[in-house]
DNA sequence: AAATATATTGAATTATTATTTCAGTAATAA
DNA sequence: TTATTACTGAAATAATAATTCAATATATTT
């Protein structure tokens, strides 16, 4: 999550989040002003920093860095090279996608889980929307929601979207995908829906991005640096879809009872469609 | 640690320890004062606790707390009932899909991949066709293929599949995408493929299917268990995801230069479609 | 059983530490 | 060059941990 962020930060959070990367285990007996003045700057500064991360307070940090020490490395991310063998590209995918998924619970921040699970629950419509791979992702979370009776859009077309939203009623929620959070067509549709007063959420990967300043909620994914496979295959695919199944579990969960009904209604109905019985 | 002092503990102290020991979560976002009244007594005894462990105070105990919660090693499914908290909730999702991801590992038959492999590559056309949720696994994996340069359709409509099977090249492949492996639709169109003797490749979770059966070269994904919840929210596309990650990387492999090559060049285009240079 | 000593308790107080505020400074845009 | 914005750390404030202490319960001794 640091080092993450770790280019966007100004000067004095940034001294902050590298004595924090070097001396982790220190931070858990020391307090804000001890840390301030080994990292040559303020204790403000390291508040600033929980608070660019998103996270909730100092103490909150201390939770954290408590539980990464403890953590078996998964050892990180590994690119895949020429003329390797079958079974070491299953491993290193293996790998790379479980851990894409433990880094993205890991940046879950659960006051806006809960923000999103409740602006999402009374909504009249939810429009997902996300180009390319991002596409996909809406589809999938469109056939999630449906399930669950919830009316949902997923479209790909900037100009139905936009029509869509330009006629969308207060309750509706606009649902912004995109991995890079630059995505123009994205920015476009959001800003609209901004504009119309329709309330937004986004998923990108963490990190500041226009498409999640745009945002009254803000998801991430966890972010890996691009290798050129990887980048093709892409573990954020996955961790998309993996927070969409988070969302729609949390969803369901607060109306259990509906959701199990529904559920067995969808069942039902597809089985008639595809046995006539 | 706790476990062992239990007995020896003042009741004001027990009181604490036990509350610790069945919502250590919720420990780490609470004050002193909130975990007294939690446990039906009052902050000081908390203080007091912290000094019959031995510890240094409360941020001590959290920061033991928070190390001592790191995921404990996933096990198995588990289904999510009513009422659970959110925290639950993604710990449980996370579980589910890192174990799917496993076993789906320990599934993957090598020769079977390989021979998909040398079918895939040489082939002129790869057609993904699978419906509902497996449709969204063919947009997915077509879009992947073609960032390797590799002519790839998805279609879920049945009219136009089988029409393009009609017209389809001996080069060309079917890979049909169920989980269930019984979806009539994609029964029908392999039948058809086979029938015009075009290759078939399936993709269905593991055991006898009509799918699989129909199907020259057989890939599965683990199956596990239906419960009401997971049915729907589904590791079971995080596994298809997975396979198609392997098999995308598995072809990106073997033909690595030019494989960068294309990827650059799709790069290229992307940024020129977006920024117009 | 009574008297005394000892241990335990939580409300109130105090000390510590996190967080916010604000005025000054640097960087950036106009 | 000036206006605007962003960043910074010292100081003020708020929140929370830790201590104190009087009250009460429990055990021990006579």
């Amino acid at each position: 999550m640091i080092q993450n962020m770790l280019e966007q930060l100004p000067a004095s959070e940034r001294k902050i989040a590298e004595y924090i990367l070097e001396n982790p285990q220190s931070v858990l007996n020391s307090t804000v002003n001890d840390i301030g003045i080994q990292a040559n700057t303020s204790g403000a500064a390291v508040i600033r920093l929980c608070k660019s991360l998103g996270i909730n307070g100092f103490q909150d940090l201390k939770v954290r860095i408590a539980g990464d020490l403890v953590k078996p490395v998964e050892q990180g991310y590994r690119d895949i090279e020429p003329g390797e063998s079958f079974f070491t590209i299953v491993q290193k995918t293996t790998s790379n996608s479980i851990q894409s998924i433990r880094d993205t619970e890991e940046m879950i921040n659960y006051e806006e889980l809960e923000r999103a699970v409740h602006t999402l629950l009374p909504a009249q419509n939810v429009h997902f929307f996300g180009i390319g791979a991002s596409g996909i992702i809406a589809k999938d979370a469109q056939q999630k929601f449906l399930r669950i009776h919830k009316n949902a859009t997923a479209f790909t077309d900037t100009h139905l979207v936009a029509t869509l939203i330009a006629n969308a009623n207060k309750d509706d929620v606009l649902f912004g995908i995109s991995h890079s959070g630059e995505t123009p067509e994205v920015i476009k549709v959001m800003a609209l829906a901004k504009e119309r007063g329709i309330k937004t959420i986004s998923l990108t990967k963490y990190g500041q991005s226009q498409v999640a300043s745009l945002a009254d909620i803000k998801l991430f994914t966890a972010y890996s640096g691009e290798a050129p496979f990887r980048s093709a295959a892409t573990s954020s695919r996955l961790s998309q879809l993996y927070l969409i199944d988070i969302l729609f579990m949390a969803m369901a969960t607060v109306q259990y009872e509906e959701t199990i009904q529904t559920i067995d209604k969808t069942r039902e109905a597809i089985r008639f469609i595809k046995q006539g019985k």
